[in-house]
DNA sequence: ACAAGAATGTAGAACGCTACACGTAGAACA
DNA sequence: TGTTCTACGTGTAGCGTTCTACATTCTTGT
């Protein structure tokens, strides 16, 4: 219970510097800052030409007392997944040429830290799923302007989202190992349903009926931690009634599942072949050489950072991105 | 050259809204919020049971204008590397119980990022190797509290450091391979030098000498782009000199290294040994089975963040925590 | 030449919080 | 009974910005 003052900060340059050493009005300076109306070139010239001087950088704690911090929240579910490293790449690019910042937390319970970042005063918000409950995106998109990637079910104009069609993305990699002669395809999917988790089922299911493959339909639903995912991905492997394909719902996943195999002394693809999602780093790897399906992450982060910036500058119909995901062939699905 | 406003924020609950309902002064409030000195039980009490009924939060950027932020910031060179989720874990853990939120940045020029970190009122800044100019060290740490994970070279009692022994693990993995009956170790480094990439090299040159092998030495240095690392390796492998154990500097490139060594042709550990650093979870799968040398980033995580916030709470002389390496041996080094 | 408007600049009140400087009341001591 | 302490509360001045309201100057049309 011990009382800790905060600490003074060394003299750090304030907009009050700037106009003196500019000799015009601190209003004026803001004006500059805020590209408002009403600056004559001149004026703008002396100004911008203080400000670099003094190297003076607005305090975003000062602004977003009154105005934006210019801070966007990234909220990740994890981090140990490589498909998020694309996302915040594509993020990263689209704020480069402006005055925004990415700020990333990593949290289970997103709960929380949507708080701690509204109280952070992040201008705005993008959430990765699939992570979130539902129920409360309204509420937080009623507090803070608001996109969501991997998330399919908009609410009125609440939010943006931007999305792959993960219910085609599930499509095309049956049709895939249907074409390489698999039958029996079993789909590891995730035991905390989500929109995107739905939509991949519901492609997984539709296309195996459409295929005439309805009978072999077979979704093995488990967490993301590692000691549950070997163990139901074994217990499938050593069913007498074993998979002939294996169509995970994440790279990582995928990647656990041949580490399985191997240790069973299976082989990919000739006793199994595996499909992952998302076409991560690992995929090309030769000792997995994972058949994967790409929904480009940076492209997905890109769309989201330009849609929330729109939002914050005050668009309030809803928009809904939508990339159209391609499946990458590798040797862990090849005709046996 | 759009001028936008900020839009106004939905009526938050402020100190004011808690300090009338608890029927006392603003000043008050702020003293059970700060832990402040003079406040008895039973206004202390009111004001807790005020702030629970508006469920008050305080804003972070009103308090940064004042005092502190809550906020920590945490600097990744990049977000692919695996090892780094362990590190924010432990940062994560060490602040659960704390009013203390980390946020993360990731950039290649840490510089921008910092600035960017300071504007944002971070309360202190947990910067994490290799990446890291050293000669602007000191001028961070002049400006904020700051604690390095991985780096070397204390400047005064100016910052902290958390790190393993890396000329220890280096010298580890040279020990282990010579026992295994490895004798022509090769190490592939990075090109951009740091402490830590310095203090590996000389462990792995050290032990080399005292094992013997001074005329096996051989360090490679390439940037971690794909690419490079691929290219590099192949070359090496394909080198009529082939050396018959790999060392490579973290885990990430040790496993491209299985990977270019697959697609030759060349089994391991047979052909190559491979070993890795920072022991991630992909050295478990199967198909990597990769030795590697264990620091512990969760243990670094927790040590830094721990260091941070003494240090914010004015600790002023230097503490650097050093974690004894150990390795942890797997397939991929075992004896041919 | 004069009014009306456009363009440009400034003053100053917030924003939500912290912490300094006090005021008050009761306890402890002489 | 004073006097001195200590414990507990409060008033209020900022912190560095933004932005409304207003003042001033410059254009323009007649």
């Amino acid at each position: 219970m011990s009382e800790i003052k905060a600490p003074k900060r060394a003299g750090r340059v304030t907009i009050r510097d700037v106009a003196q050493d500019a000799g015009v009005s601190v209003a004026a300076v803001s004006k500059v800052l805020r590209n408002a109306y009403g600056v004559s070139d001149s004026l703008r010239e002396k100004v911008l030409l203080s400000m670099g001087k003094l190297n003076y950088r607005p305090l975003a704690s000062a602004r977003g007392l009154r105005g934006r911090t210019y801070t966007l929240g990234l909220l990740l579910p994890d981090l140990r997944n490589p498909f998020f490293a694309d996302i915040f790449d594509g993020v990263n690019s689209a704020l480069a040429r402006t005055q925004y910042q990415a700020m990333q937390g990593i949290s289970v319970h997103a709960n929380e830290l949507v708080d701690a970042m509204i109280d952070r005063q992040m201008d705005g918000l993008i959430l990765i799923g699939p992570n979130e409950v539902a129920s409360r995106l309204s509420d937080i998109a009623n507090r803070v302007p608001l996109v969501l990637i991997g998330h399919h079910e908009p609410v009125d104009n609440l939010f943006d989202t931007v999305n792959n069609d993960d219910q085609l993305g599930a499509r095309l990699v049956v049709r895939h190992l249907h074409a390489q002669g698999h039958r029996r395809i079993a789909m590891m999917s995730l035991a905390k349903a989500s929109t995107v988790i739905t939509q991949r089922e519901l492609g997984y299911r539709l296309e195996m009926m459409e295929q005439g493959l309805g009978t072999a339909i077979n979704i093995i639903r488990c967490s993301q931690v590692l000691r549950d995912v070997q163990v139901a991905v074994r217990k499938l492997l050593e069913s007498p009634h074993r998979p002939d394909a294996l169509f995970c719902w994440t790279d990582l996943i995928a990647i656990e599942a041949i580490s399985v195999a191997t240790e069973l002394g299976l082989s990919i693809p000739q006793d199994i072949a595996v499909v992952g999602y998302d076409n991560t780093m690992y995929c090309d790897l030769a000792q997995n050489r994972l058949t994967s399906v790409d929904q480009s992450g940076e492209l997905l982060g890109l769309q989201a950072a330009r849609l929330l910036i729109e939002r914050i500058e005050g668009r309030t119909e809803a928009e809904h991105f939508v990339v159209t995901p391609r499946i990458v062939a590798r040797a862990s699905s090849r005709r046996p």
